[in-house]
DNA sequence: TTCCATGTTCCGCA
DNA sequence: TTGCGGAACATGGA
């Protein structure tokens, strides 16, 4: 689930559950989960620390301690966060839990265990060292900046989508929906677009993740006309209704609709 | 039992 | 150097 829409989620939801508790205590369930530092090193630097800011960097959240540092959490395919209270089930699949002085906790939870938990002292720096491009919906990722990034690449305009380090926050489920929206084919090459193009898929992106964060997790109250309502095998097209295509491009698994995305190139 | 999955990374090849 | 396919990671669900 972890796109940038659901992660933009996440962040909602730290931030009303979390933001301004104390940390009584922390517990990493499972090591593999963490990146970058042992839970040795964690511990400390997390103990008695207050949370005062969530910020997010494409699906990428960074929970501001009052230590200056951040706990850095990435949710891999199936990651998320739950709050609970003590005496309540811990959730399954918790990896990393915090326990606050009010009683109440979070866990980070990971099924599959994808999903990295770091520290960082300097937020951007992480970034930098990450080699995350712009947050595909920050306000310094301009239209002229994303078509610069996009000429810049070669290949399926689908995998540049989903490249991080050109732009970050989009995955295969809205890198679908995105370019089905725009009535692009995500197996065409950047090449054979035109620069008008690319010029409308910015604003279509734009909108489809601003629609998606805030609609995050519930593909069901998607707007009509939206492919993620339709992505399942034997899935039809929101617009012609004729039967989704299902291909793999990039290495995932593809939905489009032959009629609305036509290849351009040969 | 086998295959597949919303993510990322590494390897070998072109 | 860039792009790409495939495999790997780990686990659970169909």
């Amino acid at each position: 689930m972890p796109e940038l829409p659901d992660v933009a989620g996440f962040q909602e939801y730290l931030e009303a559950n979390v933001v301004g508790k104390t940390i009584d205590h922390t517990s990493v369930k499972d090591d593999r989960i963490l990146e970058g530092v042992s839970s040795h090193e964690l511990y400390p630097r997390l103990k008695d620390h207050s949370i005062q800011s969530i910020q997010r960097h494409g699906k990428f959240l960074f929970v501001g301690l009052s230590s200056g540092g951040y706990l850095v959490l990435h949710f891999g395919m199936t990651g998320e966060v739950k709050a609970f209270r003590n005496g309540d089930d811990q959730p399954s699949h918790t990896r990393l839990l915090l326990a606050f002085k009010d009683a109440s906790n979070l866990a980070y939870v990971s099924k599959r265990m994808l999903g990295k938990v770091s520290f960082t002292e300097k937020r951007d720096r992480f970034i930098s060292e990450q080699d995350l491009g712009p947050d595909a919906l920050s306000d310094r990722l301009d239209r002229d900046r994303f078509l610069a990034i996009l000429s810049s690449r070669k290949g399926n305009l689908k995998a540049a989508l989903m490249d991080q380090s050109l732009v970050s926050g989009i995955g295969n489920v809205y890198a679908d929906e995105i370019l089905f929206q725009a009535g692009l084919n995500p197996a065409d090459s950047i090449e054979d677009l035109e620069e008008s193009d690319l010029k409308h898929l910015y604003p279509v992106m734009r909108r489809v993740l601003r629609v998606g964060a805030r609609h995050q997790g519930h593909s069901e109250e998607y707007p009509a006309g939206y492919l993620l309502r339709e992505r399942f095998e034997g899935g039809r097209c929101p617009e012609f209704h004729g039967e989704l295509t299902v291909t793999k491009v990039a290495g995932r698994t593809t939905y489009s609709c032959p009629q609305c995305q036509p290849r351009k190139g040969s």
